[in-house]
DNA sequence: ATGAAAGCGCTAACAG
DNA sequence: CTGTTAGCGCTTTCAT
């Protein structure tokens, strides 16, 4: 491997010239530039990234702290990821991988100047792991709102703001007989934040329209989509607008939809909760309310960059929920 | 943050003698070693892993270079991911998450002394990939077996022994009219590796007994699999036994089956290719030969460790696959 | 516009 | 069993 110093020598130059045509951080002469260029070049050089930590304080990593574990929605943490990713590369930071269930993780990539910030996924209501975060004293960024940010910066759907948006635009079409499938239980059990705000949004805008909030946790598979309409066809008979935030188990609901002789956009109007490319790969393409995984992963890194170059506040941000009518949901009447 | 030489202080030692009660790499005094620990603990010291990886040439971290396609199966990639994350853990070794769509990050975290060793998976059976990854002189470990495989360690499922086990499995209990329905056509058209091997053992072992060797690919969902189904059934309307290696394809085909008349475990053998979850998920459980992703990314990781520390030569492992009898298997006539 | 040189924090000879 | 010290390869003052 070529270190800064043969580049140097290959060049005629010093190693500060070269460390700086690389870091941009003065002028130099065309003709040096050049020169030190076509050594890189040649020699194929490349900086040694723990000689540019050491002694630059800046790591160029970012630390994502990702749930591995089977019961979260495997589809949207990979798209979540996946903006981090890309995003990451945009701005030439690498992303180091830490799983939940290694709580030293995060600490030690803290303090051992692993990473120049931290962004956490899955994010509780009252999570245990942001008091934690926030000792370390390193720009942090949450995916999802917990109660208190306590000065984290954060991105997230507005998830109340979306619940609101379901029962107004099903209300609108005149619906009044609404019910909610929701989370798998082990989810909604963890009061993962964006659940409960979901449900809060949900049953506050069907209460000030005066209508009954039926909400149905469903197991996260086809099984579960169907177990979980058959219960809530039991409680509301008479239902024709339905909203589904499950992605695994909505092919079930659809389905059992059909087999009860109410096909979702004919006597029932479905909004799903979901990213775009869920709701329209489904047999009927479905009125969706757009979960954007991939430009919030993105977003999450510009939070931590703008953090980590230390001009920006901590910030946070909520997307406003957008739906698109597409052929699930129909005016009734 | 506190650095070696305040640790070492505070312990009343010398620098060296802090590093080397934190490596094991000599001897040390109980009573020093005792000093040294609690003035570690005292001062929350963690070595600064670029000055670190600096002085050792050794990193702690692994490259994971992985699909983050929406195209391919997300939960089985999780799976490996979850696999090698928590083994490199093991072994204190973190893990670099790199995307197969960056092409130049591979060499660059090889050549720029980011990591230790790189494992890649979703390899196909000629990858463009290999000839960079043994260019650059480092570790590396596909999971996922190629053609060639240029001295690289592999750790792969033995998909051609797959195939031939699900079709001597279903002959042997008097199935002779079978179908097999396969991964997405995109998938074997990047010519996947297990695909084309598991396709391969199909269908000599289907030959060998004389049998027509059906295989259609279903694309990954529910449609797809009732599609897929449809196909088989047009082609082959006497079908009693059938192999899928499809994930997210799988309840389809088995809620196709039904429809059809014909259901899993009473008038058609069905054996599923995918983790022991998947098959014990679905309504019925499914017979199934194992694919034990979270062991492979494990073993991924033990390969490349066992590079790293220079001891082993490049291993190629292929796990024998096993199957599995749950119900939807059964004696014909 | 460029160079010299002092670290950054750690490891591993070498010396005892 | 422990200490001294020379780097590892880079960034960034301080000089010029």
């Amino acid at each position: 491997m070529a270190t800064i110093s043969d580049v140097a020598r290959a060049a005629g130059v010093s190693n500060s010239t070269v460390s700086y045509v690389l870091s941009g951080k003065r002028s130099i002469s065309a003709e040096t530039r050049r020169r030190v260029e076509a050594a890189i070049r040649q020699l194929g050089y490349r900086p040694h990234a723990g000689a540019r930590s050491l002694a630059s304080r800046r790591t160029w990593t970012l630390a994502l702290v990702a749930p591995l574990r089977a019961d979260v929605n495997v589809g949207v943490i990979m798209k979540f990821v996946t903006g981090v990713v890309t995003r990451a590369r945009d701005h030439e930071m690498d992303v180091l991988l830490l799983t939940q269930d290694d709580p030293q993780g995060v600490e030690r990539a803290a303090t051992s100047s692993l990473v120049d910030a931290l962004i956490m996924m899955d994010i509780e209501a009252d999570d245990p792991r942001i008091p934690t975060l926030v000792e370390l004293q390193r720009p942090a960024v949450l995916i999802g709102l917990p109660e208190d940010t306590r000065g984290l910066s954060v991105v997230d759907l507005d998830f109340e703001a979306a619940g609101r948006l379901a029962v107004q635009h099903l209300v609108e079409l005149g619906h009044r007989r609404l019910a909610l499938i929701g989370p798998t239980p082990t989810v909604l059990g963890r009061h993962t934040s964006y659940a409960e705000r979901l449900l809060r949004g949900y049953r506050r805008s069907a209460e000030e329209s005066d209508l009954e909030p039926v909400v149905e946790p469903a197991e996260a598979s086809h099984v579960g989509g169907v177990e979980a309409l058959g219960r809530v066809l039991d409680r509301m008979p008479d239902l024709t607008g339905l909203v589904v935030h499950n992605e695994a188990a909505l092919p079930g609901v659809l389905a059992a939809l059909t087999a009860a002789g109410r096909p979702a956009g004919r006597t029932v109007s479905v909004i799903a909760l979901c990213p775009a490319d869920v709701a329209t790969g489904q047999q009927l393409p479905l009125t969706s309310i757009d979960l954007p995984a991939v430009r919030m992963g993105e977003i999450a890194v510009d939070l931590a960059m703008a953090r980590i170059e230390g001009v920006e506040d901590p910030e946070i941000r909520l997307l406003m929920p957008r739906l698109t009518e597409r052929e699930s949901t129909f005016r009734l009447g």
